[in-house]
DNA sequence: ACCCATGAGTCTACATTGCAGACCAGGAGG
DNA sequence: CCTCCTGGTCTGCAATGTAGACTCATGGGT
């Protein structure tokens, strides 16, 4: 934390799949969401290194909870971006829209 | 060169910023799109080192000219996308439109 | 001619980010 | 208990990001 701070790419997709897992997501929910839309394997070690240098930079915050229901009763870390994340995730879109148009046609398919 | 080798997030802008300055863009055109499309300052540094990179990973080349009208008749790197490098793009691109989709309202204005 | 300013490009070196795998603790379940 | 499974932590290293000092022709004074 930080100098002029532009978001990894890694660090990007991380807290955009925290978005998609929806209202607190909890971890693996959003592993699910990286590697289904990304089509990308995540390790833990990448996985949580990550989410904790977006802690630090205030990008996310997590709770641990108990997931009440009866079968594991472990505590689970549940995410959540901050407005800040949220921000630096529009900066970075705004980015790669701008230096996408255009190139649509190139860029498209797959 | 590289492991799984995704794209770094400068890397893949640059790459952009190349295709932006249209065919062999040169060194400069491609620093100020990037500077004006991506609102960043762009040290010569980073940008070269970067370049570099990206040339030894086989997602651009590049040419060196002499200028020949008149002034500064200093030879330029002018770079080129290779279709590895488009295809790399076109990777990124698709994991983020779909991490993006249906947070546009969220993720849009700036 | 000589000297200085400028500008494109190179090099060095360090900070940040990406990544893998070993390790750890609590809960099942036998 | 002991062992397997699982969510999570820790350590350490590789790759990427970034700054700035350095080079070396040019071109313009003077």
């Amino acid at each position: 934390m930080s100098r002029n701070g532009y978001l990894g790419e890694f660090e990007q997709m991380v807290l955009l799949a925290i978005l998609q897992g929806g209202e607190d997501a909890h971890a693996l929910e959003v592993r699910r969401q990286l590697e289904e839309r990304a089509g990308r394997r995540v390790t833990k070690g990448a996985f949580y290194t990550t989410l904790d240098r977006l802690e630090s930079k205030h990008f996310v915050t997590w709770t641990s909870r108990v997931p009440a229901e009866g079968r594991r009763g472990m505590p689970q870390r549940h995410f959540r971006v901050t407005p800040e994340g949220v921000d630096e995730l529009r900066k970075c879109r705004a980015a790669l829209v701008s230096l996408w148009s255009g190139l649509e046609e190139m860029l498209d398919s797959a």
